[in-house]
DNA sequence: GCTCGTATTGACAATCATTATCAGTAAGAC
DNA sequence: GTCTTACTGATAATGATTGTCAATACGAGC
């Protein structure tokens, strides 16, 4: 489907040249913000209260842009709804307040390898997972 | 909002007789017939398949009966469909092949007291926990 | 600082899974 | 067998997300 441009001389590092725009920076600011996991609505929202112009599409895209490049991370919520929080230190897990939203990250040594076990054991190779743990935080159990 | 009913004398324990309807068996009989996880509307193709005239909102419904019961483990794709599988046995977790859906459940206690551990650690309260392995099956994998 | 190519944007339409609606049907109590 | 009403199926509605496309603005080159 792309026959074109291979030309064989050299492979370009960058064919798409990103570029910094104030809605990118807006976007990542306000996942910085934001204090747990937020949806792609609800940052559009939070943006055009703050007087931002930014479209809905464009908060997905910086979203996608975000969580591709390892800025942000995502977990569908039970509604269907993709949830969206900036985190780029590498592979943790959360801990998240079904409550207020409120996110830990935490460390899961101890899940990892056994996740790797148990798929070893059973004969599957390439594992990953998904481990999040829900519940009252102090402050919203009072 | 619902002032109407309650006259006081004894709370019905069955307000809603549930009904037993051969659309209802169908569902059930085709989710245990299923190999892995599948969404409400392979189901739903299936059943069309096998020349049932079920109605899509049926399926829907069906699914979430048996979710709601027990019969059934549900959970997020990464497209954000909703996958149902028949699970009796109380609580535990899923193995999924990334490319044939086979699942094999798994007992997970040392990550059960692990997740609770780590929620207390951090003053949380009323723990659950998400956690699911993919991977690539044996069969798949050669 | 100015110009220009093009990646990016924003409004809106399209898509897709799921849920609500509602008249017709049938389960099951009597 | 009769009757009440839960259940069904077709379809519309909803809501999140993605695709489209003309207009805009980033930033490299001059």
């Amino acid at each position: 489907m792309s026959p074109s441009i291979s030309g064989g001389q050299n492979e370009q590092p960058a064919p798409t040249a990103k570029r910094n725009t104030w809605q990118k920076d807006a976007v990542r600011h306000a996942l910085n913000e934001a204090i747990g996991f937020v949806s792609a609505q609800q940052l559009h929202l939070v943006l055009r209260n703050h007087g931002s112009t930014i479209g809905l599409a464009t908060v997905y895209r910086a979203l996608a842009d975000l969580a591709e490049g390892g800025d942000a991370d995502s977990l569908q919520s039970q509604d269907g709804e993709t949830l969206f929080r900036a985190c780029g230190n590498g592979h943790h897990h959360h801990l998240i307040c079904k409550s207020c939203g409120t996110t830990v990250e935490i460390e899961a040594g101890v899940v990892e390898s056994w996740a790797d076990g148990v798929a070893a054991a059973n004969g599957f190779t390439q594992a990953s997972h998904t481990i999040e743990i829900f519940g009252i935080c102090q402050k919203c159990g009072k």
